[in-house]
DNA sequence: CGACCTCTTTGACATTTGTCAAATAAGTGC
DNA sequence: GCACTTATTTGACAAATGTCAAAGAGGTCG
């Protein structure tokens, strides 16, 4: 049985100890970490944040962001719901449309944790 | 039908455009670098890799590594497999026992995609 | 209100994933 | 060769994932 990853709620705040850092990986990181990289870990998810980081104000909505991904609105939508819930976009509602927007931070302290060596 | 990722050698070569550069994330190079991630989002093989980055010489066995992470050895040669298969493991062979080392250039790699923002 | 637009939820389905036990492979030493 | 150790492969299974069509929810505007 595959330990099911639990939400994020429950999981450490965000993760920052470099991967091969002096306080080694404790269970509960590891498993932040993993649901984040989880979140990133798509084609898809990575094109719609590559497109929205393109973007001059870094947000774009549902219905902009299917034809970029060539997918359903459905799928799109599943697809954001994922990257809120693990806080790399937040959305907002504007009118009738949903506006998501980019956390770069979010994504940065991802990066961090994997660097290992260097600077 | 969810796009199979294919195996490693059919993805673009190591991926190091930042996220949200200027030439922005091919299809290509976003399944290079999900491939990539993918690997990294497991809970067991995050702890084997900062398990290992934390030994002297970053190498171990699978018997060594097995009651690190609680698990059969084939499902830890299993995660070992797919580490190696990323690139962010090597393996070497000597006498009885199989040594995982650690390619920290290769984590360090896939950190850099996720600088959006700061140096 | 009612027609319309945008977005999300639900339900279904095939694929992928993580896990183990059992069998197989690779190496050592008697 | 044979017994033993270490590692991997195979086969099976439950759970998670990505996808869509259909139905529902939330807003807008006549």
């Amino acid at each position: 049985m595959p330990k099911p990853l639990p939400a994020l709620e429950d999981a450490a705040p965000i993760c920052c100890a470099p991967l091969g850092g002096a306080p080694s990986l404790s269970p509960a990181d590891a498993v932040g970490l993993a649901i984040r990289l989880k979140a990133l870990a798509d084609p898809t998810r990575l094109h719609l944040l590559a497109y929205l980081l393109d973007q001059p104000d870094q947000e774009g909505c549902t219905c902009n962001l299917a034809p970029i991904v060539d997918l359903s609105e459905p799928t799109v939508s599943h697809h954001l719901k994922q990257l809120e819930a693990t806080g790399l976009l937040t959305k907002e509602r504007r009118g009738m449309s949903v506006y998501y927007r980019v956390v770069p931070e979010a994504i940065e302290a991802i990066g961090r944790v994997l660097h290992v060596n260097c600077c």
